[in-house]
DNA sequence: AATAATTTTTAGATTAATCTAAATTTTTTT
DNA sequence: AAAAAAATTTAGATTAATCTAAAAATTATT
């Protein structure tokens, strides 16, 4: 039997929220992120168990089965092409697309994916820098360091975002950093946390925390 | 409110069944079309009626009204722009792309239309040789005759399908018959109304009246 | 360990889209 | 114009996904 939107939105939200080590996920969490009631989510969390897709026990927290898990990569996987799709292709601006991709991704052909992702070049990673499962269901984390866990006169690399709100990733735009910008912290200001930095060896500005919070990086 | 992928089908029906004339739709042919039961239609109908989307009196059959019209071939758009995208682009065959397109044209971002059909050159035609209504909602039909409206030594063009099924844009395929193809009508064969037709000047073949029946042609 | 707070589940409704069976209306045939 | 046939609608259920309110289980605090 096939998977309603619901159910892949709800796979998909689990394998985010139980991170890399697969820790348990509650039912609070789960109704928080799926903008729900708890008690919808334990309804939900019935059916999903039923079919297979979930490790649940009653007051226990879930965990993808392999089953689940396969299921929440492919759908990953379909919102990340998506998204490349319409940024490379029809010339969206990252802050456009998650929302399409969010539709996208629930469009069940296999054979779609498949030659959507040739069409693209096979790419490696979505317009966030978030990495795409290949085809057989493999994804790798890369790992980044987070901004405020680089030292001053550091120079790194912009890799990703952990905040993918289209108005932070505007005021990124604004900023002029983009994925690749090579990110040079000059100072951090006693005041604010505030972070002074070199952008591409180029121009400087001030960047809060909150910002520097979301920003992945890679040393070079 | 939005309107749900269900209603989109049944509007894209109704416009389907009422034709260029605009006639009432039977509850029946709409049960027969959407493959559920008279019952179903007639509570989907007093629904769409509730929306304005069409005018509907008990026991006397329906019609789009202009919101409903617009609603239909917007989806109409956007079912055929994918189709193109998915041939033109991802290399899709023509037998192929329907079932996707059925689920794609109901995605409903505006921007997205726009940008796939500035994408893809602002089409005009289908893959099936149907033309694609503009931004606006305008939807001509081309008045194509029909290849068994075509006289014994006429060379015709032919422009499109009426029967969209992958068998039979299979078998147009293994005849050679593919949009733009001039067809040369020979002879009607007595015995089994069959037709020897040549094929762009070419290669020359019977094909039955079954396909006559469903292929789309313009005089030169 | 008892009590309080928090989390989660159950019970009982609701809405959309569907169904079957029965009733009603329209159309066709005598 | 009746009677018969066909088409359509109504009545009453069902399933998926949701809700609120109440009950139960777990966790935290005295
Ligand atoms: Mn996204
Ligand atoms: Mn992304
Ligand atoms: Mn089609
Ligand atoms: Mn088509």
């Amino acid at each position: 039997m096939q998977n309603s939107f619901t159910e892949e939105n709800y796979l998909k939200i689990i394998h985010a929220l139980s991170g890399r080590e697969g820790l348990e996920v509650s039912t609070n969490a789960l109704a928080e992120s799926t903008s729900t009631r708890a008690a919808s989510v334990t309804d939900m969390l019935r059916k999903l168990a039923e079919k297979g897709l979930i490790h649940y026990k009653k007051y226990q927290g879930v965990r993808l089965t392999e089953a689940g898990e396969k299921v929440a990569i492919n759908v990953i996987r379909k919102h990340r092409l998506w998204e490349v799709f319409l940024v490379e292709k029809l010339g969206f601006g990252w802050d456009e697309v998650h929302d399409i991709a969010e539709e996208l991704e629930h469009i069940p052909s296999d054979h779609l994916v498949e030659r959507l992702d040739a069409f693209l070049g096979h790419p490696r990673f979505d317009p966030h820098g978030d990495p795409i499962p290949d085809a057989k269901g493999n994804l790798t984390e890369p790992d980044y360091l987070v901004l405020t866990d680089v030292q001053i006169g550091e120079k790194v690399r912009m890799m990703g975002v952990l905040d993918h709100a289209p108005s932070f990733l505007q005021h990124l735009d604004r900023a002029g950093i983009t994925l690749g910008s090579v990110i040079e912290i000059r100072e951090i200001n006693e005041y604010d946390k505030s972070a002074s930095v070199q952008i591409n060896e180029n121009h400087t500005l001030f960047i809060s925390l909150e910002v520097s919070k979301n920003l992945l990086v890679q040393r070079r």
